[in-house]
DNA sequence: CATTGCATTTCGCAA
DNA sequence: TTGCGAAGTGCAATG
């Protein structure tokens, strides 16, 4: 990984047109290649970037002019760094990293529920997940006690497309005389106004999922506070 | 901006739970407080972060134990950082960025659009762009040369999610009696097979944005190649 | 201040 | 490879 401070200025061409007026930053060159450039605020987002598979080709300062680097990918994007001044340059071996592990997702949300179908109701039972239809599979299908199908749409966030999705689900659901009538329930952490009105003018119920009670008591030992 | 490397292990508790084991790292620290941390790969996302706002508390190294960094925002999420080894620490004041400038982006290609709207068939007149109803504005109404309304929805890329909104808002126009019969035009520079199907199964027109020719010949000279 | 919708979204998985 | 949905989405504009 190379760390380069400099007073530079940008241009991207590729999929729109960017310009980044000479200022000092930080110019990220990564072991695959990849090369970004952060200003000195957001956590997240750099002002430009080109991610690999791309090449970097560097044109030393020389008399005429400064240094420019130039990094191209295959879709023919460039994005041309004119470093008018390098204030820091410094170059550190890190190897490969073994990676994030995760917790918390949607897919977990799944199993969670599926493990615990009855939270949408009394004599709920289990069809399965991911059950599969032409345009996708639903999150899962199961029975309310009255023994009506019931698709539920799962989202950590509910919005507005999470409805339309499951409306779409409910409406192919339907055509199959072994399911209909199929109701159905959109179940998340939480569930936009806009979405719960949608929702429920389509007679879809709304569900707020608990992860933490869902999840339940034995794993208060590992969560971090 | 402070750039760290170090050997370290991080353990983040929020939106989700997640652990990144000790190995060597790039730890970010902005002047807006928010902390990133890069392996080395990926221009774009880092491993783990903290976007602002939020505080960094240091607790040094003693005889028990390493570093010990832990950022926290508003929200209660935490990122722990444990510093088992600092191979690197330089800090560089970079001032406040001027900012990107983009050229490109829906917005423009709505101005475009809208200045030529007759690109759509000959005869057509805009209404106005940013069309207001009660579920968000309609990127532009306009009259075909029969003298029916028109409603054009516009994305860089059209997928299945634009036919749907524009879907809405045709739904809701055409209660307009002032207004009906709307048609649905879905325009973008690039339209997914899905989401033409589901357009042309609705009745709703595609059209494809070419961006050059609708910015025309004069940008030529300011293109990078 | 919440909400909405875009993004050079990126990323990962599956067909 | 392409398509499609999720993301700790981030982020800015807007009511």
């Amino acid at each position: 990984m190379r760390l380069v401070i400099a007073r530079c200025s940008v241009d991207y061409a590729g999929r729109l047109t960017a310009h980044l007026p000479a200022a000092p930053r930080l110019v990220l060159v990564k072991a695959d290649g990849s090369v970004s450039i952060h200003a000195d605020d957001r956590a997240y987002k750099p002002l430009n970037w080109m991610s690999p598979p791309c090449t970097l080709k560097e044109e030393p300062a020389d008399g005429d002019g400064p240094a420019v680097w130039t990094v191209t990918n295959k879709a023919g994007e460039k994005l041309i760094i004119t470093m008018e001044e390098i204030l820091h340059d410094s170059t550190h071996e890190l190897g490969v990293d073994p990676g994030l592990i995760k917790d918390g997702v949607e897919a977990h949300l799944q199993e969670l529920l599926a493990d615990r179908i009855e939270t949408l109701g009394e004599g709920f039972t289990l069809i399965r997940r991911e059950y599969p239809t032409a345009i996708g599979p639903v999150d899962i299908l199961c029975r309310d006690a009255a023994g009506q199908t019931v698709a539920v749409e799962i989202k950590r966030r509910g919005e507005i497309d999470g409805v339309e999705q499951l409306t779409r689900y409910l409406e192919l659901l339907n055509r199959d005389p072994r399911l209909a009538p199929v109701r159905g329930i959109f179940a998340a952490q939480e569930i936009k106004p806009q979405a719960r009105v949608l929702a429920t003018d389509r007679g879809i119920g709304c569900h707020i999922l608990d992860y933490d009670a869902l999840r339940g008591i034995e794993d208060d030992k590992l969560r971090l506070f």
